[in-house]
DNA sequence: GTCTATAGCAGGATAGAC
DNA sequence: GTCTATCCTGCTATAGAC
């Protein structure tokens, strides 16, 4: 990696701090905090290994950095996925919340592997908090929960008891963050085959059973 | 800890090793492999440095053992307690299959802590796999999954898609982890008070949801 | 079998040349 | 701002005394 002399510093500044970011967070996503070293960083990003601690201080800041600068946006683009898909849809309906809910969460704005990467660093978080757990909940989670409440409130009977709403926003998060990381596993169980439209699966199959529960077969219009 | 010379030798093994792997499990749930050194696992068992090296060889071989020993016995515990809970109720209806199921893991037959140290474990796993991971699902998983798609297909109607029951089980089983994992999480939003009965109060809503999917206040007997 | 002492190494971090 | 060289700490693992 030579200099070259007609990109302005500031642009290679740039540059270096960017691509390590991008690395630390494909690292940490796949493998965890403690697990990657600041060395395998570095020598991802074909930087040099003191320019962690030139650009984030130490390690522990580059992590959260992580979650501020590349984790966070992106789940503000799932959150606006979702509103636009509620608007675009027209009059809400609890299906029509539910689904677009399940598909900015699983099928979403990006790529496959860079929704893996969002979910299992998130993931890591919810098993081994650290402080960037704090930080997500009160920034992300919290916000979120919010609005979803009221998306919720407004398309339903108002005879429902909150703390029940809570339980079931909560039972569909568990579903989207836990069918996310568990792929590999589900598609191993259910067959090797059409793993292609597995995304669509999931995404019908999240939003009947979050409407009706466990298809006991007594309904005609079942898949 | 002074040598007590009427303790025969082998005892004093068995000591040794059981307190390394109690200690090891705690850690190990709490923090993740990585973030937990040889050297805390020993002095929080009040035993030497060494003795992780002598008794399973190295680090590695420690937490494997960790899940041979502790977890998976404990997870027998729990499909025993889901199989006695059903077999003494009587016919079983799908509403029994689940409850009991959500019992067995929410409330289950071992102390909170128990669990939460169970259930951590697995969590660990699933965001960064290690070995121990195709361990639990050959040994563990797979059995149980079998077990459930029996459970659930005698007490419904054959009309069901097996892959459409297969998915219906990880949903069940996403709401089980995951609300025992966030449970801080979801006491904070459910609010501070009445936490006692958090549990129970989950159980009856993994139920419910399961059965019927979100509660939309149609039905009159809701809770 | 247990313990001390230590080898041997990888990690994060920094000083100072350029 | 970047890079090299290096410090120092803390780790796993083991050799050898007891």
């Amino acid at each position: 990696m030579t200099y070259k002399s007609h990109e302005p510093k500031a642009q290679k500044f740039e540059l270096t701090r960017d691509r390590l970011l991008d690395e630390a967070e494909n690292l940490f996503a796949q493998r965890g905090y403690y697990a990657v070293s600041v060395r395998e960083i570095t020598s991802a990003a074909a930087v040099n290994l003191a320019a962690v601690n030139y650009h984030f201080g130490n390690k522990q800041n580059l992590y959260l950095e992580v979650f501020r600068s590349r984790w966070m946006p992106r789940a503000s683009q799932i959150q606006q996925s979702f509103r636009q898909s509620l608007k675009h849809n027209g009059n809400p309906t609890p299906d029509l919340v539910i689904q677009s809910f399940a598909r900015a969460f699983l099928e979403g704005p990006m790529s496959a592997e860079e929704r893996t990467r969002h979910l299992k660093l998130i993931s890591g978080e919810l098993a081994q908090p650290t402080e960037a757990f704090e930080l997500v909940v009160e920034q992300v989670f919290r916000p979120l929960f919010g609005n979803l409440l009221q998306d919720m409130r407004k398309v339903m009977p108002d005879a429902i008891d909150e703390k029940q709403m809570v339980l079931n926003i909560f039972s569909i998060l568990s579903m989207v963050l836990y069918f996310n990381f568990a792929r590999p596993l589900i598609a191993q169980f259910v067959g090797g085959r059409d793993i292609d439209d597995l995304e669509t699966r999931l995404v019908d199959h999240i939003v009947k059973f979050s409407l009706y529960g466990i298809d006991r077969g007594e309904k005609e219009d079942s898949i």
